[in-house]
RNA sequence: GCCGGGGUGGCGGAAUGGUAGACGCGGUGGUCUCAAACACCAUUGGGGUUAAACCCGUGCGGGUUCGAGUCCCGCCCCCGGCACCA
């Protein structure tokens, strides 16, 4: 074996030998506790994998190591998620089958993962897209349909005019679709829904017990939204301003005669302020409303109802956008006190939050105010500070009192917000509510490449589940499935794909959206558990054992999405009796960004910049030519689009895969992101080099057999420090790879190693039998501890000094605390609270001990000089602090 | 605007309220070499000094404490997310 790490001599022979002993199988050891790490499920991109994505799936790999190595049995599967839009629409652009195409890159990062050693067990390993999976993805989709979970309503789809095509939000760039360039229109189509709403309060309520980020599970509540309020009815007023508004039949809300509308607001106290009342557009008592006014009130209704349904979302919701509108004509009542408010029509107000209607309160809310400023509504003041002082409006602080309220007036907000609300359910008119913003989860995809809904309409306009024994529903395998231009997906094309008879022999046809890729990964983790299983999803014994994830690793841009809806189904299936967590992930934790430096220009005179660029992108070929004072360099994300990516196999042939493996660990905190340089990745090759040459220059001292003997030996100082510094690490190496501080888990193998060197040196000319003994405790535990960091080389130089098979069977060394505690310690000396001294005392000194050795140092005596000692403070083996004036 | 995370040498970053800057990158000087690369050794927060002593120093301003990078209050700046959700 050579004395420095030379990568190329061992680590694809060890990878050879790990894979033919079925090293990463998953194991089940009797009376084993058991360890569950896994990384988010990829889409394996047509790019291949880049150094990037390697700073998610090594420190999971390191911490599942280190795991096995600790004895418990531990499940660290892959998977692909392989359905969805991007792999459709590259395999459109390739003119090649998704699945074929999904396959080979699957290949690819699985070469790839394996190539920089992650201990996948790749027997547990499956796609999505697997006929063997999704059968069961529908099976799931069944139970929820039986629960009351899975729906079916009409609802708007972003339709390209042009292309005739429904697209996805990512598709759209600022209100055109991104290919065509065609202003994006909405569609309403009916569409599947799962009833995520259902368990909004659960979903925030349990969030509480996870081992999560604190800015994930921030995210998670702001985005389920819970707001505590008051719904009530309002009535149109029958007389008064508008002739037309008499009583004509209408029956709105059960209430025969009279035309009425629900509200939702949380600022009830504000109730005697409201001046008037807004519609979202697609309200549904505007059309009532139309029927009721004037036709000039009705023509300017409908534009703006066609404005509206033009507008993209993103328009409509673009920030500082000026408050549009138009009154309808007609007048609403405002319980409280009886007057008459007038009812607008505005697209600030949406028609999926709340009830689509608002009580306006231009006194107390910024954009109700706005809009009253811009159509000349008035504004009244009906909160103000306690101390009873002038604000200017809109005063929008819940601090104060009520003023202009009738007889609650001089309440506090607080305490009116209550009696309002009992007031108004006494009234009967309303009741108090707690509302979410979290909107029920949308799966329909009007495109091929799927898991397809098992459902059947039938003839007579039925909706049937597809009976279980004849999942799954299979996609159809077709040379044809581009979007099919009336809105419809590819598969409602295909008649023998959709035409089918049900079990009573009558006529139906299949439903044809399938589902969007979140569905697929909102149980896979439950499948790794028990994959190959053709009779369900999971055993319910083999989820029992497994679950709950114990450590769930992957980037923070799924804070909410997958990670959500995985919660979700994961609650449901517990309410069907099929798991036994409430929660799927115990622990998360999201690795940082790898950043390149990459190349930019300065743009020309003619040329523009897309949004959020500073320059326009060159290639790292092109900056060559580029003259310096039109160059310029800035870190950005690792992207194919981008041209920065430093993929593996360039890391791996140039520094070797342990060393891009500990340059991933060291560079900087887990969750931070990084700036890639390969100079870092040589210093990474030097700490191996080291490590080799120790483990080289040690070998005439190492005796295999130290364990059995060093308890007995009377050992030296050297000896001493030597288990000291081992110990000391074990316990460090360890604590912080449970924490995933891994930049200082290597750092404390460096440290350590250069202790090593430094004690070898000192003593290698005359080494006693106890340092001999000493340091085959160290050669051994260097080479342990490393082996999750640096697999190939630990396995290489664990052979080297004659042992044999791999480290990853061997057993994590423990500590021992008593080997790991100093003999003498440095003990600082201050004086006012500032460094002047140290001394070196024995570890058990006592505090008067510390307390005279402190007052005599030279330097502190030299600050005491004239003063009066008036306190000491002693904290044992750190320091003395001498208070004195 | 709201929510979350940050701000420490030239750079990445260490520091249970207790010696700030561990460890590494880079720099400088040296050894090796015909030379370079690699490697190794020394040094490396700023000021100050022949050297030391000493002074300053964790975004800014206050506070608590024997002692604050760490805790509290008020600001500033950067990054991420959400954003007309009534």
């Amino acid at each position: 074996m050579a004395d420095r790490y030379e990568p190329a001599t061992f680590e694809a022979a060890w990878q050879k030998k790990w894979k033919n002993a079925d090293l990463f199988l998953t194991r089940n050891n009797e009376d084993a506790p058991k360890f569950y790490g896994m990384d988010f499920f990829p889409y394996p991109s047509g790019a291949g994998l880049s150094v990037g994505h390697c700073r998610n799936y090594v420190p999971t790999d390191v911490i599942c190591r280190m795991k096995l190595m600790q004895g418990y049995n531990v499940l660290h599967p892959m998977g692909f998620d392989a359905f969805g839009l991007p792999a459709e629409n590259e395999a459109i652009k390739r003119k090649t089958h998704p699945a074929q195409m999904i396959e080979g890159y699957a290949a690819t990062y699985r070469r790839q993962m394996d190539l920089i050693g992650v201990s996948y067990d790749w027997s547990r390993s499956f796609s999505s897209s697997d006929p063997e999976y999704y059968r069961w993805t529908q099976w799931i989709f069944e139970l929820l349909y039986k629960r009351g979970l899975a729906y079916r309503r009409m609802a708007a789809v972003n339709w390209d005019p042009i292309d005739k095509t429904v697209l996805a939000d990512e598709e759209i760039v600022g209100g055109r679709a991104e290919r065509s360039g065609a202003i994006v229109e909405k569609k309403l189509i009916p569409q599947w829904f799962f009833k995520i709403t259902e368990y909004a309060q659960r979903l925030i309520d349990d969030l509480d017990e996870l081992n999560w980020p604190e800015g994930i599970k921030a995210q998670q509540r702001n985005w389920i939204g819970r707001s505590e309020g008051v719904q009530f009815t309002m009535q149109v007023a029958h007389s008064g301003h508008q002739e037309a508004a008499a009583d004509d039949g209408f029956q709105v809300k059960g209430r025969r005669g009279t035309l009425a509308f629900d509200v939702f607001t949380t600022r009830i106290d504000t109730i005697f302020g409201m001046t008037f009342c807004v519609l979202a557009p697609e309200h549904e008592l505007i059309e009532s409303i139309v029927n009721k006014v004037g036709a000039e009130f009705a023509d300017r209704i409908r534009e703006y109802q066609v404005q509206a349904k033009l507008l993209s979302d993103t328009d409509r919701q673009a920030t500082n956008r000026e408050k549009t509108g138009v009154f309808t004509g007609a007048y609403a009542i405002n319980p409280a006190n009886g007057e008459e408010v007038p009812i607008w029509i505005a697209d600030y107000v949406l028609a999926t939050y709340g009830t689509g209607a608002i009580m306006a309160v231009p006194g107390h809310d910024e954009r109700d105010f706005e809009f009253a400023k811009k159509f000349d509504i008035p504004v009244v003041q009906v909160i103000g500070p306690v101390d009873g002082s002038e604000v200017e409006l809109p005063y929008v602080t819940k601090d104060g009192v009520l003023v202009n309220s009738g007889e609650y007036s001089g309440q506090t907000v607080a305490a009116s917000q209550t009696e309002l609300g009992v007031w108004i359910e006494g009234l009967g008119i309303g009741q108090r509510k707690i509302q979410y913003r979290l909107r029920d989860w949308l799966i329909s995809r009007q495109r091929y490449w799927g898991c397809p809904i098992p459902i059947i309409h039938t003839k007579d306009g039925e909706m049937q589940l597809a009976p279980e024994d004849c999942l799954p529903v299979e996609l159809p395998m077709v040379e044809n499935y581009e979007p099919s231009g009336d809105g419809t997906s590819p598969l409602a094309h295909i008649p023998e794909f959709v035409n089918v008879t049900d079990l009573d022999g009558r006529l139906g046809q299949r439903e044809t959206d399938t589902m969007g890729g979140f569905a697929c990964s909102s149980w896979y983790f439950l499948r790794f558990c028990d994959p190959k299983n053709e009779n369900a999803p999971w055993s319910f014994d083999a989820a029992k054992y497994w679950m709950p994830v114990d450590c769930y690793v992957g980037g923070s841009e799924h804070a909410v999405m997958h990670l959500l809806y995985a919660r979700f189904w994961t609650k449901v299936l517990f309410d069907a009796g099929l798991v036994t967590v409430k929660e799927p992930f115990a622990r998360l934790e999201n690795q940082g960004q790898v950043l390149a430096l990459t190349p930019y220009r300065k743009p020309r005179e003619d040329e523009k910049l897309d949004l959020g660029e500073e320059g326009i992108l060159v290639s790292y070929q092109d900056a060559k030519s580029i003259p310096e004072e039109d160059l310029f360099y800035r870190w950005a994300r690792m992207s194919k689009s981008k041209g920065n990516v430093v993929t593996p196999e360039e890391a791996v042939e140039l520094y070797g895969a342990d060393a891009l493996r500990m340059y991933l660990l060291f560079v900087a905190p887990f969750s931070a992101d990084v700036q890639w340089s390969s100079d870092g990745m040589q210093g990474q090759v030097r700490f191996l080099s080291k490590i080799f040459k120790l483990v080289d220059d040690l070998k005439s001292l190492y005796y295999g057999e130290w364990r059995g003997v060093i308890g007995f030996e009377d050992l030296d100082d050297a000896a001493k420090a030597v288990r000291r510094q081992t110990h000391k690490t074990i316990r460090k190496a360890t604590e912080d790879v449970d924490k995933f501080a891994f930049n200082t888990y290597v750092s404390s193998l460096m440290i350590y190693i250069n202790e090593l060197n430094d004690l070898l040196k000192k003593h290698a000319a005359n080494p006693s039998r106890g340092f001999a003994l000493a340091m085959s405790e160290a050669v051994e535990a260097v080479i342990l501890l490393m082996s999750p960091g640096a697999p190939h080389s630990a396995d290489e130089l664990w052979n080297s000094i004659g042992k044999s098979g791999f480290t990853l069977n061997e057993c994590w060394p423990t500590f021992d605390e008593k080997l790991s505690a100093d003999d003498t310690v440095t003990i600082a000396v201050q004086v006012n609270g500032k460094l002047r001294d140290t001394f070196e005392i024995d570890a058990t000194a006592s505090k008067e001990d510390m307390e005279k050795a402190a007052t005599t140092a030279p330097k502190a005596q030299a600050h005491l000089e004239g003063l009066t000692i008036r306190k000491i403070i002693v904290v044992p083996g750190k320091l003395v602090n001498i208070v004195a004036g």
